[in-house]
DNA sequence: CAATATACGGAATACTCCTTCCGTTTGTCA
DNA sequence: TGACAAACGGAAGGAGTATTCCGTATATTG
């Protein structure tokens, strides 16, 4: 569970769906423009304080109370995911691209750097992503399509020699958003040392000299199924 | 800085002095007894709970009230720190025996098999290592041991040819600190994975075939130099 | 342009958690 | 064993912040 809600929650009674309830009518012009300047705000202040900026904060940058705010997003959680969402989508299309290029090893290393100069600008993504369980609630295919995109990114690299057989999209996945977590906590104090990382990592991941890894390789369903079972 | 104060910080007039001022007088033997049951008690809830364990949990897990927690230590802050203190203890020998071994490649790999186990096992260690900023006010000396030791134990390591030259102690530490955060966030959901990945790092920090690095190999003291001017 | 449903701002509310305070209990020492 | 300083427990105090409420302002529509 990630730790968003540090704070009471009162939980409204107030259907907490996500924008106007389905489509009764288009909003009003007004309230469609504040929605998307709090996003925005939403998603720069996040980035910048991480999860836990007071809302305040997020409609003073956005130039609207907070009672608006709290109109739109009826909840911090659904403010931080419907961020969160932008931004998961954001990946999705740098996946993709990736996925489109014809020299699989290079397009794999490039993306993680990629990723990880992204998270690096976004703590909110980074802190969400270690955890990243509320965008099931949210947006399940989404997830889903990154998830997918990611693993096929990992088996084309190896499918060409590129990347080691021996290690499956989940270890990949754990091992970029540990990076992703530091860095977020830690505020990229030194992004140089990021990409070093970043680079060890990636060296880690390349087939010379494997070592032997402990346990199997396992992709995302296998690692979602585990995480389901540790819950209980 | 470390996010242990998520609430109101009063801060008392009370000199913060970790435990009972200097020596005048022995303590009284129930307040003795009660000072270790509490701190072991916060290593046992933040361990499991992480740093944001309300203080009352940790009185009543050690059987005292809440304010005999805070007579111990006045400030969150210091539990916090009192319990770290103890942890990094446990690591320098941990860091030490492994220097006493006389292969360098094995005992340095060993040394981080152990260190995410052990961070693993207690959050609070995994959560303040990646910024690990508060040692410095207790107990700087520990820290610096610390680092020295570990240190060390990369440049045995490199010596033998068991880890490739071009890189510091500063990317092996960031590298660890992020998986420990991951686990630590995530709850350690799969520990096979966890070690599959600390394998996997270790992998790219053997000499075979080494990418060409970005930048350059960074020391503790490097690393901590540009985190104060990152502060400012 | 008037009527009206929507949306707005921000004060009030509610809730959690750290810290302090104080009346009561307990170890210590003669 | 009695006196007293030290320590205890837990209620009160204080702070920060998410969420709700409501009087006011503003798009929209005819």
């Amino acid at each position: 569970m990630a730790e968003i809600a540090e704070r009471p929650v009162p939980a409204g009674d107030r259907v907490p769906v996500e924008g106007p309830v389905v489509s009764e009518r288009p909003m009003r012009s007004d309230a469609r423009r504040n929605r998307e300047l709090v996003l925005a705000a939403a998603e720069e202040v996040f980035s910048e304080i991480g999860v836990c900026a007071p809302i305040e904060e997020v409609g003073r940058r956005a130039g609207v109370g907070v009672g608006t705010v709290c109109r739109h997003f009826p909840t911090k959680q659904l403010l931080v995911e419907a961020v969160l969402k932008a931004m998961f989508t954001a990946l999705l299309d740098d996946a993709r691209a990736a996925l489109e290029r014809s020299d699989p090893g290079p397009a794999f290393r490039d993306f993680y750097f990629t990723l990880s100069d992204f998270q690096a600008r976004h703590r909110v993504l980074a802190e969400q992503m270690a955890t990243a369980v509320d965008m099931q609630i949210t947006a399940p295919e989404l997830k889903a399509a990154l998830h997918d995109a990611m693993s096929q990114l990992v088996e084309r690299a190896q499918a060409a020699g590129e990347v080691r057989g021996d290690i499956g999209p989940a270890d990949v996945a754990m091992l970029f958003s540990g990076l992703a977590h530091a860095t977020a906590v830690a505020g990229d104090v030194q992004p140089a040392l990021r990409r070093r990382c970043v680079a060890i990592m990636l060296d880690g991941l390349r087939p010379t000299e494997p070592s032997e890894l402990p346990g199997r390789p396992l992709d995302f369903a296998q690692l979602d199924r585990l995480k389901k079972r540790a819950k209980r």
